[in-house]
DNA sequence: CTAAAAAATGAATAAGAATACATTTAATGT
DNA sequence: ACATTAAATGTATTCTTATTCATTTTTTAG
C-alpha cells in the first residue's frame, strides 16, 4: 500500500475514533504515529475523502460524509450506475441494486440548478429536472458521472 | 417574523440555490437584497442552521445538512424522543414515528466513544454502546437531549 | 532501464472563518 | 413604562485553511 493511501485510510480512522477540529491538531496526531505531514497535504486529502466539517457548541469538527462526497467516491460512482434513460418530462437512472439512494444523494449533492430534486429506489433513481428543456443536458452531466468524474 | 429569522429562512433558499463558497459572498448576495449582515454573523448562523461546509473541485462550498445536526434541529430532538429505555446490553429510544433514523443519525454524529453504533427503525433506536458498563452514561446523555441541547 | 509525464508534497502566503470584547437591540418581569 | 436580563450583532483580531509555486516522488511508455 502506498504511503498516501496507508496515510488517508489512517485519517478515515481517526476521524472516527476522536474529536478533530484543525488540520494542524491531525498534523500533530499522524505526527505521533510517525506519519509525517503538512497542513497543506491534509486540506488535499480531506478534500479527496470528501470530510466536511461541521460547526458544533465546542467548534469546528471534521468528520467524514457517511452520504459520500469527494473524490474517492466520484469514481464509485461512475461503476455503480448501468444506464441512463429519459421521456419527456424526467430522466430515469438505472444503477446496481441497492445503490440508487446513494447515487439520488450525489445527484442532490451535485446541487444543479436545472435539477428540482430526486427520487432513489432500491435500483432506480428518477431525476425531476426545473424545466423539461434541461432533460439533455441532465442526461449529459450523468452520462459524464459514469466515465469521468462530476462533482 | 424577527430579522434574524426572516435572514436564516433566505439563507437556506440561496444555499438551496446558488453555490455560496465563502462567508463573505452570501454577505455580498444578501446585501443586494437589502439584508445586511458582517461575515461575523454568518459564521455564527451557519453554526445554528447546521450548515457544513464540503470541499469540492471548485473549492470550498456551504451546504445545508439534510441530515440534520446543529442548534436548531438539536431543539427539534427533545421533542422527537419519547422514551428512553436500557437492558443490560444496549439503550432502546422510543421517537415518533417515522422519526428514528434522523435520532439514530443525530447519535451518530454526537461521536461518542461510548457508542459503537446506533440502528434505527420507524420508531425505535437501539443505541449499542461500545462497553456495557457505558450504558448509564449513554442513557443519561439521551435524556439530557431530550430537554438540554447536547451535540 | 531510462526518459517523459503525472502525481504528490512542502514552504510560504493569500484567503477565509471563528471569536473576544464592546455595543446595541430585543425580551421579560414588575 | 422602566429596569433588568438576555440575545444579537459589529469591529477588530487571531486562528485556520486553500492555493500558488517549486520540488520531489511515483508512474507510464518506449
Amino acid at each position: 500500500m502506498s504511503a498516501k493511501l496507508k496515510r488517508l485510510n489512517r485519517i478515515k480512522e481517526i476521524l472516527n475514533n476522536k474529536n478533530i477540529s484543525s488540520h494542524e491538531g491531525l498534523v500533530k496526531i499522524l505526527g505521533e504515529e510517525g506519519i509525517q505531514v503538512t497542513q497543506a497535504t491534509l486540506s488535499r486529502d480531506f478534500a479527496e475523502l470528501g470530510v466536511i466539517r461541521t460547526i458544533t457548541e465546542h467548534g469546528p469538527r471534521y468528520i467524514l460524509d457517511s452520504h459520500e462526497s469527494g473524490k474517492q467516491i466520484a469514481k464509485l460512482i461512475g461503476f455503480e450506475i448501468l444506464s441512463v434513460e429519459h421521456n419527456e418530462s424526467m430522466v430515469l437512472i438505472r444503477t446496481l441494486s441497492g445503490r440508487a439512494q446513494g447515487i439520488a444523494h450525489f445527484v442532490d449533492r451535485l446541487n444543479s440548478p436545472e435539477i428540482l430534486g430526486t427520487v432513489g429506489g432500491d435500483d432506480t433513481v428518477l431525476v425531476i429536472p426545473s424545466s423539461q428543456k434541461y432533460i439533455p443536458n441532465i442526461v449529459s452531466m450523468v452520462k459524464k458521472m459514469m466515465t469521468e468524474q462530476v462533482g
